[in-house]
DNA sequence: TCTGGGGTCCTAGGACCC
DNA sequence: TCTGGGGTCCTAGGACCC
């Protein structure tokens, strides 16, 4: 425990949807929601605008149309609150080069620590001086944008304080305030107490950090188990010595989807699990990461959460490994009745090293091989259209069926039906996929509905030449 | 037609090794 | 040959967080 009041958390308010607030003047002052705006969306950020209307996160899409019908909808721009997210931990680490972020818009910073803490006044007064100016920065480097600020001793006090006068406040803890601050709150401030712990602590009559204060280690070990027992009665008695960690390293990397209808082809889950094996391998790839452990997660139409992990002998970022793995996971489940979800994952992540040339050798040999594989999402044949083929900007070679092979970066094979009609305009070629389980494999820019395009020279499908692609 | 997506950490049991 | 104890790795599930 720190003896002055240099830890500081950040949070800013209501941040996805103040971004959009931010850039589009209509949308101030209204209730804004941002999330999931699908059929079984749910609520990532509410503006207080919307939470008046009991609109909050994790709420379902669906519920929260209902409670605010006039809200606007927003399925989020992620690129956006990155871009301030980047411009708000800049800003924290001009005040410390100690600044852990927990997320897009949440961060600890410790005020203790570097060149720029040499003579701090880390007085009461005085860091509550040093958070007004970083709040301001904040929301002068983000064009508008506010936070709420707790200062403590410890990241635990930090976080509580942070959020007692949300939004757009500060509350500085004194040091030595801390347990009398705690003591009538609910147990549920402690991080790590979601429902279900409340539940079993609420049971033995547990209500409040008082409560918890005056139970035993060896109790609330019995009743919650080794670590969340130590760890409350700790945290109970604001014992938190729990250091500011600038950079932490990532344990797994995954990929998952819910889907608007539960699935129940199981050709169609190796689809989508292949696609998602790529995505993973791709974003592994990109932070020179690698890992052993491959798994799957599969939500059933019940929502049972069932999950299979296998380790391999050796590290991979090849999505063809991936894939091919975690389609030997699936195959042992059982998925009647339709699953809702299905998400792929590598943990036991090691940095790539380099350990010698016959192993950078292997690995180009291996990337070679992976991109000659590109075809992993193999389409089931039952699936594909006897008519004809589609997809912008690739090459189309076409099988005796009309099927359609396309090498197209990051693709599988696609097909697709069109219909060409006369019209005063010219003929307009409507397209359309042939079976909605389709849509995995094709390119984001096909529409799902036929769609007319007067744009496309007309053709009748049937003499089109390998690599002819509409509009070219 | 309730219930996202990306993560982290913990527990418990079994295999395996010494 | 009837019985142990510790350590590590692996797997599955669950709770929790933003």
């Amino acid at each position: 425990m720190r003896q002055q009041a240099s830890v500081l958390h950040l949070d800013l308010d209501a941040f996805f949807a103040a971004v959009e607030q931010r850039d589009k003047p209509s949308l101030r002052g209204k209730p804004v929601v941002v999330g999931g705006t699908g059929g079984r969306g749910v609520v990532s950020t509410a503006s207080y605008e919307a939470r008046v209307y009991g609109v909050h996160s994790a709420m379902s899409t669906r519920e929260a149309r209902a409670r605010c019908p006039h809200a606007a909808y927003l399925g989020g721009r992620f690129h956006a609150y990155r871009a301030a997210s980047a411009q708000v931990m800049a800003a924290l680490r001009e005040v410390s080069p100690l600044v852990e972020p927990l997320s897009l818009d949440e961060a600890f910073l410790d005020l203790a620590a570097g060149p720029q803490a040499e003579g701090r006044d880390l007085s009461v007064a005085g860091v509550a001086e040093l958070a007004e100016r970083l709040r301001a920065r904040v929301h002068e480097v983000t064009g508008g944008l506010t936070a709420s600020v707790g200062v403590a001793t410890s990241k635990f006090m930090a976080k509580v304080a942070s959020d007692l006068d949300k939004p757009d406040g500060l509350v500085v803890v004194a040091p030595g305030t801390e347990r009398e601050l705690l003591r009538p709150m609910a147990a549920t401030v402690i991080p790590g107490v979601g429902p279900a712990t409340a539940d079993r602590l609420r049971r033995a009559g547990i209500h409040t950090v008082a409560d918890l204060e005056a139970v035993s280690l060896e109790e609330l070990v019995r009743l919650l188990g080794r670590a969340m027992g130590a760890g409350l009665h700790a945290l109970a008695r604001a014992q938190d010595d729990r250091p500011v960690v600038a950079e932490r390293e990532a344990k797994s990397v995954s990929v998952e989807g819910t889907y608007e209808t539960d699935l129940t082809d199981r050709a169609l889950m190796e689809g989508l699990l292949t696609r998602q094996a790529r995505q993973v391998a791709e974003r592994l790839r990109k932070h020179g990461l690698s890992g052993r452990t491959v798994s799957i997660k599969v939500r059933r139409h019940d929502f049972t959460t069932l999950s299979r992990s296998s380790t391999l002998a050796s590290p991979t970022d090849a999505a063809t490994t991936i894939a091919r793995t975690a389609r030997g996971l699936l195959a042992d489940l059982d998925t009647s009745g339709g699953i809702r979800l299905l998400g792929v994952g590598v943990s036991g992540l090691a940095d790539w090293i380099q350990e010698d040339l016959f192993a950078d050798l292997e690995r180009a040999e291996q990337a070679e091989q992976e991109s000659a594989d590109e075809e992993v999402a193999q389409v089931p044949a039952e699936l594909l259209s006897r008519r004809t083929t589609w997809s912008p900007g690739s090459d189309v070679e076409h099988d005796e069926w009309g099927r359609g092979w396309v090498w197209g970066a990051g693709r599988g094979v696609v097909t697709v039906r069109f219909e060409t009609a006369e019209t005063p305009a010219g003929p307009v070629r409507s397209f359309a996929i042939d079976d909605p389980r389709l849509r995995p494999w094709l390119p984001p820019e096909l529409p799902d509905q036929p769609t007319d395009d007067p744009l496309l020279p007309g053709d009748h499908g049937e003499n089109r030449s390998p690599g002819g692609v509409p509009g070219s």
